[in-house]
DNA sequence: CCCAAGAATTTACGCATGTAAATATTATGC
DNA sequence: GCATAATATTTACATGCGTAAATTCTTGGG
């Protein structure tokens, strides 16, 4: 075995195609050709290049690579947040997607502050990406930012989409569908159900309650909604789920209602806030207490009770928003037709609702 | 309101400092010790430069910059992978930590497959990164790229390390201590508790496992362990705690056992079987079935029961992990003198032991 | 054995910026 | 108003690689 001061790999070290080329007795434009495809060089070449590189250790310079190509082949993805599983789900299909049409993506994160999400913003294009795809941060987000971007380049709005940018390219789920799904559904085993929204800082949370509304309306029943008032952010989802019933059930209101939440974290929080008070949410339970959530987050099937929600299709949104900025910017010269692709909910029917 | 087709910033477009010089009459050069920091200038020509990039739209090319800087001011992060809350809570501390000492991550991630850890590390060195903090795969990753690394540039694992490379900079959590600490509160307040394992292919896993071991010879008592077999992977922590205690308790073994979870995904889906299965895990309960994770994942405080665990110090650790490869970045001529850095973890006892 | 067509390689230049050294400008003190 | 120092700008070259155009090499046919 060997000892810690010689490593597996000790080759030499080479760090320009200059030298390289020197090194194992080929051209540097035709190193360069083979670098970016093997195939394009002929088999002698190729063959020759391959056992050179077995003898020394050398990787091209990915600044020098980027910076001259005609396209970079990357795509920029900005995200809100990391510490929610949707978006690490939507992220890594937003990847494979990618990486199956062969480009490389960039990612940049919000966390949750808009000053972050403009300095991102500027990177992207500082690093000439080809395109860019956004989940934006929601009332916070700096419009501005987003419009410079689209002046800019190809650009698709992923998961949620500003009022105020109605004419974007926008891939995500058709809440008005799922929702109204999940309403539909809480009305019809349970009672008229509630809302338990979330303060109105989220274009998706907002557009949830709308669809509630509107579903409500349709069915004939009076909407009641709760939870818009309080402190939000991304790490405090179940908090608020969990306070605002703590709250409600506390002064005996909704122990046996039908609540459906804006999201599954949220959701987390209430069937928490309801075991707390002795209340198990269920269709088997006596009490008529039940809880719903939305998006089908990895977690539903493993909590006590199992989560009722409406899945999000997060796979066809990944690779359609990916297809569809691919397109774009493969047309070149923008092709000025609005693309909007809504994708519409699944219900997941467990123990919860 | 502005309609679509006039968004609110079309300032002229300039594309190099060239350009940007002529339109503003400050020489390049001037400009470009500007964009690294604007007090490298004279207040004059600061103020010009400040009212000439009002009326212009410019920002310096990222890939240009970084190629010719003597450093790049970027370090490299490898992790397994996103779709888990551990890591994300250890990214953002990561990210923190580096962006106060001013310098910017590039994550990679490896989705849980070697050869895109193997390529992940191919990227970082091509883009000269200063420094890289991986998190290794477990048995699975390919050590060669590892040492490949560790080999070119200054190098600190986190998290979890091969017992390969025992000479390697490591910072995580000592696990003899925080194992040691949930196995000896379990003995304590239940019965001698139960390993709930997993696949041997986690390096942290295999150390806890170890951990459990000694702490139970140490107390006198007889070690047991469950769960080794079986598949492995990242999106499948649950289903396994789920699957096989699904399997003991439907054999009527470990009903009334403390049973202490590898991790707390773990955990979680041990918490669901016994949910199934009518039991509820908790001091409060009688019966004596108890059980405990490892981690604090964000979520224990809302399972139900809510999840006794203990917590991994994340933020300690992605701080100091940042700070020590930092510091050997700085030290230029490698010190030669490993640092090992364990925290110790903190018990957080809930309801389900 | 020679010539032409085709393929591969080499030459030569370009990319957008950093940076050291040389020069020009401004400020300071008297 | 002048010499000098301090500061700012310009000049000139460097970085590592992509790529079109020019050249060399190979191959096959006659």
């Amino acid at each position: 075995m060997d000892t810690p001061d010689t490593p597996h790999v000790n080759k030499e070290r080479i760090d320009t195609m200059e030298h390289l080329s020197a090194a194992i007795g080929v051209s540097r434009p035709t190193l360069s050709r083979y670098f970016q495809d093997p195939d394009n060089v002929s088999r002698t070449s190729r063959e020759r290049i391959r056992k050179g590189l077995e003898r020394v250790e050398y990787v091209p310079n990915f600044f020098a690579t980027r910076m001259n190509r005609k396209s970079t082949g990357m795509i920029g993805v900005i995200i809100p947040y990391l510490n929610d599983l949707f978006f690490s789900r939507l992220l890594e299909a937003i990847e494979r997607a990618a990486m199956d049409v062969g480009y490389t993506v960039i990612t940049q994160c919000s966390h949750s502050d808009p000053a972050i999400e403009a300095r991102a913003a500027e990177t992207l294009m500082s690093m000439n990406v080809e395109g860019a795809l956004v989940a934006p941060l929601g009332n916070h987000s700096d419009l501005d930012v987003h419009e410079r971007l689209r002046s800019r380049l190809p650009f698709v709005m992923v998961d949620s989409r500003p009022d105020t940018m109605p004419e974007v390219d926008f891939v995500g789920t058709n809440h008005y569908h799922s929702t109204g799904l999940a309403t539909e559904y809480l009305a019809r085993v349970g009672g008229p159900p509630v809302f338990l929204a979330m303060p109105r800082v989220n274009f998706n949370a907002m557009e949830r309650e709308r669809a509630y509304i509107a579903k409500m309306e349709q069915l004939g029943l009076e909407p009641r909604i709760v939870g818009v008032e309080g402190v939000s952010g991304a790490g405090y989802f179940e908090a608020h789920g969990q306070a605002v019933l703590e709250r409600e059930f506390s002064s005996g209101r909704l122990v046996a209602s039908s609540i459906l939440c804006v999201n599954d974290r949220v959701a987390i929080g209430a069937l928490r806030a309801a075991a707390t008070h002795g209340l198990e949410a269920g269709a088997m339970q006596r009490g008529g207490l039940r809880i719903a959530g939305h998006d089908d987050y990895p977690l539903c099937p493993y909590t006590v009770p199992s989560l009722t929600t409406v899945a999000q299709n997060v796979d066809a949104i990944g690779r359609t928003a990916v297809a569809r900025l691919v397109e774009s910017i493969r047309a070149e010269k923008s092709s000025g037709k609005q693309i909007l692709k809504l994708f519409d909910g699944e219900m997941k029917i467990r123990e919860s609702a």
